[in-house]
DNA sequence: ATGGTCGTGTGACGA
């Protein structure tokens, strides 16, 4: 079973893309990030085969799910505080597997609101996956975690310090994260440097391979076991027009 | 070199 997850920064510049993406690399469920926008064409990957549910807001964030198979929608929105609308979210079951897709948010400026508005939903988050794993459901959650876990994860470990992206609060709960026994699928199968999943548009990033690994698989035990292989694509990235971000892709024995 | 690039929606703001 084929798993991955992508932030395409926007599903209308990049309809084609996605469709492309699809019919190429054929996964069975497919978590995207940053819609950045009110409308879904949910009737363009209908003819592709594949079921679709999208959670959208105006001109900001949103994610979505496509999936070959019956999608049941558990949780639309991160469950802890009732005030937060924001599209980062969805809870879903597929083939017996439940599936979280986020887009978590990036936090910058630190001295802001938006890096305390991260941190309490990393906390929320954590409050989740804790439940999720107290009820012992088998889980997979991917998505833009704008998290980059260690210094091996950036072209320049230097130039991070201090961004919500790498900074010490927000590490410590990427760690209190995968204490609940949760497993980083990439790294278990590649413990090597140089693997990125964005690189920015700014500075001719891509071309000197300047990038960061912000987007993650976190896996909990059942089905970790049950891991195959978990690699980056970074060839969406090189495409005419791309996402800043590449595919991350996971795939698990059924 | 305190810049540079995208996308949304059409003016700033977010990344």
């Amino acid at each position: 079973m084929k798993i991955v997850s992508w932030n395409i920064n926007s599903i209308k510049a990049r309809l084609e893309h996605v469709k492309k993406f699809l019919s190429e690399s054929k996964p069975d469920i497919l978590m995207v990030q940053e819609l950045k926008g009110l409308d879904f064409p949910e009737n363009e990957f209908k003819e592709l085969g594949y079921e679709t549910k999208a959670i959208t807001q105006k001109a900001y964030n949103g994610v979505a799910v496509f999936s070959k198979t019956h999608i049941e929608v558990i949780h639309t929105k991160l469950p802890g505080d009732k005030n937060d609308n924001q599209a980062r979210y969805i809870e879903f079951e597929a083939q017996n597997i439940r599936f979280i897709n986020i887009y978590l948010p990036n936090g910058n400026p630190v001295d802001t609101e938006k890096f305390s508005y991260k941190l309490a939903w990393m906390e929320r988050l954590y409050k989740r996956l804790k439940t999720l794993r107290k009820e012992n459901i088998a889980f997979v959650i991917g998505g833009d975690f704008n998290i980059i876990p260690e210094n091996k994860d950036c072209y320049d470990p230097k130039t991070w310090q201090g961004d919500a992206l790498f900074h010490p609060k927000t590490h410590k709960a990427f760690l209190k994260l995968l204490h609940l026994g949760l497993t980083d699928a990439f790294r278990m199968q590649d413990t090597s440097e140089d693997n990125y999943t964005f690189w920015d548009y700014q500075r001719g990033a891509w071309q000197n391979g300047n990038g960061i690994r912000i987007d993650h698989f976190l896996l909990s035990p059942e089905i970790t076991d049950r891991m195959e292989n978990c690699f980056i694509d970074p060839t969406p990235r090189g495409w005419e027009k791309p996402s800043d971000h590449t595919p991350i892709i996971l795939e698990i024995s059924t």
